[in-house]
DNA sequence: TAGATTGTTAATCGATTAACAATC
DNA sequence: TAGATTGTTAATCGATTAACAATC
C-alpha cells in the first residue's frame, strides 16, 4: 500500500467498482481474479490491481479476490458505513424524483430533510423525508449539522443559494444545476452533474459519425 | 488542424467551453484570450488552445477569440445544428423532471415522444410531448428514425429494454439507469448519468478528510 | 508440490505544459 | 510599428501497462 496521492481517475474507478462487485455478488460469484474482473470491466489486470494497492492489500496470491470482502472495503472507501447526512435543497421534479426513487439509504447515506419555497409542498412528506421552507434551511444547518446537500434548485439561484450554504458548514455540495457554483475559496467539495455536458457529449459522438460517414462520399 | 485521433478527455472539455462561452456572452463578454479563458476556468492556456487546435483555427492572433463566433464552432461540433431527435422510455419522476426542466431545444435536440407503461400516464402530453404505450416503441421507432433514447426504467428492465431499442436503429442511448447496459457488439454509444457514482465520490473525499483528521491527532 | 495470481517496481505510452516562430 | 496572442512543435509530467519476484 503506497502513501501517494490518489487521482482522480483512480478515484472515479471505485464506484465502478463497487457497482460491478455488487452485481458479482447478485449473481452469486464469491471470487474473482484482477484478470477476470478486468475482463468484464473492459480494464486491465494491471490497473485493477494498481487501483486496489493504493488502498490495501485485498487479494490473495494464486487465489485472487474475495468478493465480499473486496466490496467491503470499496464500500468503505467510498464513506458508504459513515452514514453521512443530507439534506436535498429544491423539491421541484428533480428533487422529487431524487427523494423517490434515488435510494440514499442503499448508499449508505441519511436523508433526513428538504427544502422549498412553494407553499404547495412546504409541510409535505416525501419518502419519509419532511419538505421544510426554504426561509428555514440557515437556522435548520445551523442547528443540525449536515454533510451533504444536494442542489436541485433553478439555475438563476444556484450560485447564490451554494453561497448560502457553504456558510453553513456544509461540507459537500451534490450540484445539479448545470451551473459552475464557483466556490473556489470554500474548502466544500462541489460534485457536479452536468447533465446538458453529458448530453452534449454524445451529441459529438454522432455529428463526428455523421461528418466521417460525409468524407467517405 | 490535426487529424489525430481526439482523446475522450478533450471531448469532455467541449461541453465546458461551451458553457463558458454562453456565460461570456450573457455577461456582454464579445473577445477573450486563452490566458484569460484558462484563468476563469482554471485551465493552462497551453491546454485551451491545444484543445481547439484539434478542430480547428478558431483565434487571432494577438487578438484572441471572439466570443461567439466561438461559441458557435463549440455548438457545431457537438452537434448541437443538428436538430437530432429525441425519444424518452420511462416517465417515471425522473424522465418527467427530464421532459419539463432539461430544456433539450436550448441544446439544439429535438425531444419527439415519451413512452410508458402506467395507463395513468400514457396519452397524456408533457411539455407539449405526448406519451405513448411502451407496447408500441418497438413499431414507432421503426417508423420515426430516432438518434437518440433516453433511458429512464427502472434498473429491473434496463438491459432488455436497451437491447430492444439498440436493434431499432437508434445512435445513442443516454442512460440514467444506473447500471451498464452492456451491448458492445452494438454500434450504438451509450452515455451514462450514473448519480450514484457521482454521490459516492462525494462520499470518497469526505470519508478521505475524516481520516486524515483522524490521523493528526 | 505445481499452478495461479497477487502487489509492486520498471517501462511505456499518452496527455499536459512550455516554448517560440508566425502574424494580427 | 510594437505588443499581444495565436497555433504548433518539443519537453515534461503523469497514468497505464508490463514484468516478475513473492507466496498462497
Amino acid at each position: 500500500m503506497k502513501k501517494e496521492r490518489i487521482s482522480n481517475n483512480v478515484i472515479r474507478r471505485l464506484p465502478m467498482y463497487l457497482r460491478k462487485l455488487d452485481d458479482l455478488i447478485y449473481h452469486g460469484i464469491d471470487r474473482i481474479s484482477s484478470g477476470e474482473l478486468g475482463k468484464q470491466m473492459g480494464l486491465t489486470p494491471s490497473q485493477i490491481r494498481q487501483d486496489f494497492s493504493y488502498f490495501g492489500e485485498f487479494g490473495q496470491q494464486g487465489y485472487g479476490y474475495r468478493v465480499a470482502e473486496l466490496r467491503e472495503q470499496m464500500a468503505r472507501i467510498l464513506g458508504m458505513n459513515k452514514g453521512y447526512t443530507v439534506a436535498i435543497v429544491g423539491v421541484g421534479n428533480l428533487g422529487h424524483a431524487l427523494m423517490q426513487n434515488f435510494g440514499f439509504e442503499e448508499q449508505g447515506f441519511r436523508l433526513v430533510a428538504a427544502f422549498d419555497q412553494s407553499s404547495e409542498i412546504i409541510g409535505k412528506v416525501i419518502s419519509g423525508v419532511p419538505v421544510y421552507d426554504s426561509d428555514e434551511l440557515v437556522d435548520w444547518l445551523k442547528q443540525h449539522p449536515t454533510d451533504i446537500v444536494v442542489l436541485t434548485v433553478p439555475r438563476s439561484i444556484a450560485k447564490s443559494m451554494a453561497e448560502t450554504i457553504a456558510n453553513c458548514g456544509v461540507r459537500g455540495i451534490w450540484n445539479f444545476t448545470n451551473t459552475e457554483l464557483g466556490l473556489d475559496k470554500s474548502d466544500v467539495r462541489v460534485e457536479n452533474i452536468h447533465f446538458s455536458d453529458s448530453l452534449l457529449t454524445l451529441g459529438y459522438f454522432l455529428a463526428e459519425q455523421d461528418n466521417s460517414e460525409t468524407d467517405k462520399k
